[in-house]
DNA sequence: CAGTGGTCTAGACCACGCC
DNA sequence: GCGTGGTCTAGACCACTGG
């Protein structure tokens, strides 16, 4: 039931062609958005989905591999094909790549020290694809690494999408979890800038150290399983006894 | 003629268990190492190739297609397969992440302004896995984007593998295709770290910019096909109408 | 029109995890 | 032993490119 074939029993029609896997895909990928799919959800075998959606295994396998390469579902010989949790310990890297130089990856534990509900000015409104006059939630914080607090961040999100924030407290040190499990917003992918800066004032206060020290600040967009901007963040980071990782293939 | 099958007729042998696809791609990226294939080479069909390895054409698809995804090939429907140049436009952007503000990218100009062959330190012979007392060319040059010096570098490569390599004159603004075609040396893979540094007196002299100003140090280490470091290079930017872009999914 | 890679199918068998 | 994903095969047909 429910069959996918847009193409057969037309007359050719090279143009906008587009292959059946990446239709089945875009199906199961509504799915996940609309929440029939839940993270950690133990998906149908692919022999029940390709009889489902009257498609051969293949062509599932083929969507199925796709979305375990986003990231968006695990794969495990043996047992089966899951929805990808915020939890995940590989999940949790997958947006943190900031590792002290002698290699040991650690996720910094994080101090809100700022909240509040405000109108998002001219940059925000574009980079959200807000209407105009939309109001954002803007969380100030400090993020430590062994020990040493050497990340000041601020993050930004969508009022509207967002109900409530302020009822959240605390606000967890993995906010990708909460957004997943409050709100049902997946975080699917990120786009990141990097620029060299000096510390301000207020960021020497919180960093310890001298005004004028260079840091790294990280401009990341986080887009949500739909594609649509969620959260904007600013994050700047001392980078004495740490780097940020790139692998470049 | 030449199979491949490795698991065929043995008693069964769970361990070390290897895909056949696996072993036919680690073949044919021999054949790019040897130079065999060299760049540019537009190589034999997918049924060519199945029939000469004596597997099916599905198993030499899955191999080729996972090279393709690793930039080593570029395959083009209704043309055929090649081995990937480093003078494609695509490639030139795969190692650099540097980025107008405005989202233009260009390739920077190169000035070299110094050039020797001396000892290597005992980070480079540990980081290029160079037996002790091994010799490297080291390459500073300058670097300019919209007509603005905005990156000084240093390349640093082992001698033994670049001989002559001061008969190059000028070094070209692409090293990579250097190494290629000159040394048969192709980029496949690369890692960087990135830290937020201040520019010292020299910094500042070449990229005209107060002492103390905050610079991106990008520290790059190139791979070859064959997994082994070729390439030590550390960049030092200017990030001001400039970004480095990171992509996260 | 011929040749190539791209899609889709159907079926057999294998490796793995769990009971 | 059973069910899962993973591999491998064989063959049909489609979309794209170039001569």
């Amino acid at each position: 039931m429910n069959k996918v074939r847009a193409q057969s029993g037309n007359a050719a029609r090279p143009l906008g062609f587009r292959p059946l896997y990446s239709q089945v895909q875009e199906m199961l990928v509504e799915r996940l958005i609309d929440g029939t799919w839940p993270p950690g959800l133990h998906l149908p075998s692919e022999q029940q989905l390709a009889a489902e959606l009257g498609v051969s295994q293949g062509t599932v396998r083929k969507a199925l591999d796709a979305m375990a390469a986003d990231n968006l579902l695990v794969r495990r010989q043996g047992r089966g094909t899951f929805v990808s949790e915020p939890e995940d310990g590989r999940m949790l890297f997958q947006f943190f790549k900031l590792v002290s130089d002698d290699g040991r990856r650690n996720l910094p534990d994080s101090s809100v020290f700022a909240m509040k509900r405000r109108a998002a000015d001219r940059d925000e409104l574009d980079i959200l694809a807000l209407p105009a006059k939309a109001r954002v939630w803007q969380i100030d914080r400090t993020r430590e690494l062994d020990g040493r607090t050497v990340i000041i961040e601020r993050i930004v999100l969508p009022a509207a999408r967002f109900a409530n924030l302020n009822q959240v407290d605390p606000i967890p040190n993995n906010v990708y979890a909460l957004y997943s499990q409050r709100y049902g917003l997946t975080i699917a992918r990120a786009e990141e800038k990097l620029k060299a800066v000096s510390a301000t004032a207020a960021d020497a206060k919180y960093l310890d150290c001298p005004p004028g020290t260079p840091l790294m600040e990280i401009s990341r967009v986080g887009f949500g399983l739909d594609g649509t901007a969620v959260e904007l963040r600013i994050s700047r980071c001392l980078t004495d006894g740490f780097h940020y990782t790139v692998s470049l293939k």
